[in-house]
DNA sequence: ATAAAAAATAGTAATATTCTAAATTGGCTG
DNA sequence: CAGCCAATTTAGAATATTACTATTTTTTAT
């Protein structure tokens, strides 16, 4: 039994190659709760935890995963970036002062319309952000 | 008849000091058509109409502005703060390569439930944005 | 196993935004 | 009008993110 392999057969299917690096961001990214990351947070627990990556790297393994779905960039505040492990439909409440996200589960708010997108283009993602005052 | 004396009442009005700055910022922001615009680019606009103000200055008026309701910012791209003219009731569409934001009529999406602000906690806007490919 | 090609990493520069502290401005009081 | 006080502006430092590019690693073809 070779642990982690999972993670290892879910990065070969999305089309990126197992790395060293890119494990061990997975394994502390998707082993345990969903969760809301940005990259200067997952920079420094890979630090503590022995892992040598650059915060380069940090950044394009974010956003790559977040490419291929394994992860969903949240984007909520013009100075940070969250990125959130939780990819099933939901949105999200943003507490403006603490800078928290918290996660509102997808059938807690209805969308009863939406425009077409415009021609030429294709609709990727609907967002919602909840922002409240503390 | 003075000039612009209408800019200068809703800038009192709102408790804000009708500077120099602000009013000459408020000036090219509020008449015309309603418009997106970033911090850089008001600031070169300024600077291409011999307005001086400061960077800093251009961000903390967009701030102040947004806080008393005659600005909204729109979070659609960590690396790029967008912040709108058009303070009614509306949502966005967001073309992800090329950058451009897009208005939404507010009638154009129905929401047909939101859960309850946590409490402590007041719901202060209902951001939606439609992302696209292009 | 080796060489060539492709992809990924990491260091650094560039860009965008926020923070901080000092200087300036504007309004008020006497 | 002079002087004081608080609000505002500013330059520059700090922070966060993205872009660029040389080097390293991995894969592929032989």
């Amino acid at each position: 039994m070779r642990p982690y392999s999972h993670l290892l057969v879910q990065l070969r299917e999305a089309g990126l190659r197992p790395t060293r690096q890119r494990l061990a961001l997975a394994k502390l990214l998707f082993e345990g709760d969903d969760r809301h990351v940005t990259a200067e947070a997952l920079h420094a627990e890979a630090q503590s935890h022995n892992v040598r990556v650059s915060l380069a790297t940090v950044y394009n393994t974010l956003h790559q995963f977040t490419d291929v779905g394994l992860l969903r960039e949240i984007a909520v505040d013009s100075s940070r970036s969250y990125f959130d492990t939780n990819t099933s439909e939901h949105h999200h409440f943003y507490f403006e002062k603490s800078g928290r996200l918290e996660d509102i589960a997808g059938d807690q708010i209805e969308i009863g319309r939406l425009p077409a997108a415009p021609t030429g283009t294709k609709l990727k993602s609907v967002d919602v952000v909840l922002r409240l005052q503390e």
